[in-house]
DNA sequence: CAAATATATGTGTATATATGAATATATCGC
DNA sequence: GCGATATATTCATATATACACATATATTTG
């Protein structure tokens, strides 16, 4: 049952990985980091249509990103855990790096 | 330019959380951690076929997140950035966590 | 209840992704 | 150069993803 299992939980693992991969979400979740939003300040704040904000929160609520309340007239979006945005800073530090070693070959070629 | 060249950024951050979005490239990273491997070696060990851990590779390797080193007859794989683990292991945590809530939420209702 | 506002969903479509099976390419030792 | 082994690619296909546009649902206030 090891085997098996531990499939299942590497596929639950990918999915988190997955509601990263987008670069709307990302700016959604770093936005949401700053403090809890409504879809509608994500939307203007982000200049996205708010279909698509809200598609994009839906993906995130489904994976456990991100919650919602119910603040009166309007759903406030919070993230749920901060452990999402250090992930998400050691990435772009990686690409960062990765981009500067790069850019280094080529001017080392030069 | 500045919001082009951001939306720019935003874009390889995406690509690499995309690297990390499938069962099987989580695998092979975790593979990787442990030592450089080559293909045949991540093939057995993880009972992937071989053109399908080549795919994969490809994937990362095109994404900064493993290089290929020659070693004789053979091509050995070395994980990029010990970072991308670190990543990896966060939003598990999130992953287990979040798990862990939710069970408990059902465990409150019965 | 009606109107207004906030949020979510349906549809169509274009594009990307993952995979198996077969095959191609490359490198080493002879 | 040839055979053997290691790695990569092509093809066909099934599935998922993202988006715009239109529309539906829900909540609050009067």
């Amino acid at each position: 049952m090891n085997t098996n299992l531990e499939l299942e939980v590497t596929q639950l693992h990918a999915e988190i990985c997955a509601g990263l991969a987008d670069p709307n979400r990302i700016l959604i979740l770093y936005e949401l980091s700053q403090s809890p939003r409504n879809v509608t300040e994500l939307s203007t704040n982000l200049k996205m249509p708010q279909p698509l904000v809200s598609r994009h929160l839906k993906i995130l609520r489904e994976r456990g990103m991100v919650f919602p309340n119910r603040k009166g007239t309007v759903i406030e979006y919070t993230l749920a855990d901060d452990r999402l945005i250090q992930a998400l800073d050691l990435l772009r530090a990686v690409m960062r790096d990765g981009l500067t070693k790069r850019a280094e070959l080529i001017e080392a070629l030069a």
